[in-house]
DNA sequence: AGGGAAACCCGAACGC
DNA sequence: TGCGTTCGGGTTTCCC
């Protein structure tokens, strides 16, 4: 059994599958639902029920759902915004804002500790009923250049909220979305339909480079609530309102487009005209 | 179909 | 110091 410190900070390492090892093959002995809007479905008193006795078979992840496949049941866990998992033998909830517990057999306990209250699990015997409507993993190999720049033609939307629509690409959240946007230089209120297929094969490269060196990074998350994520050092327009533009020195600009901050370089990002 | 707004949350950061 | 206000992350829902 792999030594654990005392408590561990592990949805990130979960979802590379990194630090799925502690948990693989561990049979769930009960759980407490401390928070019961946290459980997305069933209820709170049929998850803690029906999660009894089921034994871990595999993790991963799809879209930004953790997925933890059990005997029955997968579990999925969206961490939204401020949300964790941590693992460590102690019977109190793991962390300050613990709002579903799982112990395992042997004491290990799996927290999620969501201190905004906005993730979300599901118990649910078949995930794709949870998946149904999420669009491509960006990392699709079915996704080529071709496929995505018919895919933004098909479209007559501002490029940024469709980045964000999650039916259309399934994980990019806001800001990832500037990050891949200012690496293509492309203007987030620019039309979809008007990218070339020069700039749509661009926009895809730099969404899987900012994903890829996010991941590499531990995560993007500048909040307080996790410190680990190295990204938020790196990012050359998000948050960076004001500060010179990394490629040309001119100011980042800030305007709410979808009613989600974005940030660009107003010079060398640009609206493509009509 | 697309866009806008509100709701869900709460700790941090800011203004006075 | 201690209030009150604003902010922001992802998603759903409702309305134009």
């Amino acid at each position: 059994m792999p030594e654990l410190p005392e408590v561990e900070t592990v949805a990130r390492s979960l979802v590379s599958g990194q630090g799925a090892a502690p948990i693989l093959g561990r049979r769930v002995a009960l759980a407490k639902v401390a928070w019961a809007r946290s459980v997305a479905s069933p209820s709170a008193a049929a998850f803690a029920r029906r999660i009894a006795g089921q034994q871990v078979q595999d993790v991963g992840r799809r879209a930004k759902y953790i997925q933890i496949g059990l005997d029955q049941d997968t579990l999925l866990v969206h961490l939204r915004m401020s949300g964790d998992l941590m693992l460590g033998y102690q019977e109190t909830p793991l962390g300050a804002h613990s709002r579903l517990q799982i112990y395992f057999e042997d004491g290990l306990q799996l927290s999620f500790n969501d201190p905004r209250k906005f993730g979300r699990v599901w118990l649910v015997p078949d995930p794709t009923e949870v998946y149904a409507g999420l669009g491509p993993e960006p990392f699709d190999p079915a996704l080529t250049p071709k496929r995505f720049h018919s895919l933004l033609a098909a479209r007559q939307r501002q490029l940024k909220p469709l980045l964000l629509d999650q039916a259309f690409l399934a994980g990019l959240g806001n800001i990832y979305a500037d990050e891949a946007l200012w690496a293509a230089q492309l203007h987030p209120l620019t039309l979809t339909s008007r990218l070339d297929a020069a700039q749509a094969a661009l926009l895809l490269r730099s969404i899987r480079a900012v994903l890829k060196e996010g991941i590499r990074r531990n995560g993007a998350s500048i909040d307080w609530v996790y410190r680990g994520g190295d990204f938020q050092n790196h990012f050359k327009a998000y948050q960076q309102t004001g500060q010179p533009c990394p490629r040309c020195g001119t100011p980042i600009s800030r305007i709410v487009v979808g009613q989600r901050s974005t940030h660009f370089c107003p010079r060398c990002q640009i609206v493509q005209a009509a």
